[in-house]
DNA sequence: TAGGCCATCTGGTCCT
DNA sequence: AGGACCAGATGGCCTA
């Protein structure tokens, strides 16, 4: 884990304000304001859990960096858009093409989205994709 | 050493 | 009231 910055605690800057006011009344800003603080390192862990996924299904450069958020999240648009214009042209195409359209996802296996297969949506909440469904490469995909 | 990237803290806003 | 989300500030680490 990174060092944290060394001008500020868990303690928070309302301290000061509340030095003047009782302790119980302090120590409560105090708890409420660290419980705060480790809803949001959690909450930016699970976003970078979500980034180093993305990272494993949109395509890189080369394995030795990797992807910043900024660039993945560009390549993720790329990508998206590359595999969008594969499907469009491939609705062109007849039977005798289907040879074409396959060797263009040949790339794409099952173990490189196997990060977003195994997402557990919180509960109470439906999610459009979670009954979605398709044939890839004679794997039967569901996600 | 400057610049890029990142983790963390913090206060504000919105939602349940 | 409390949690989730967001954006700004700040400081550390790394690389050219």
């Amino acid at each position: 884990m990174k060092s944290r910055r060394s001008s500020c605690t868990d303690s928070g800057s309302e301290s000061s304000e509340l030095d003047s006011k009782s302790p119980e009344k302090y120590e409560t800003a105090t708890r409420r304001r660290m419980a705060a603080n480790a809803r949001e390192r959690k909450r930016m862990q699970g976003l970078n859990t979500a980034f180093d996924c993305l990272r494993k299904v949109v395509p890189q450069w080369g394995q030795d960096k990797k992807l910043s958020k900024y660039e993945t999240l560009q390549m993720a648009l790329s990508y998206i858009m590359a595999l969008n214009r594969i499907l469009t042209d491939a609705r062109r195409h007849t039977a005798p093409h289907r040879q074409w359209l396959d060797l263009q996802f040949d790339s794409v296996q099952p173990e490189n989205y196997a990060c977003l297969m195994s997402y557990d949506p919180p509960a109470g909440q439906d999610y459009i994709h979670s009954s979605f469904s398709y044939q890839l490469n004679g794997h039967q995909v569901h996600a």
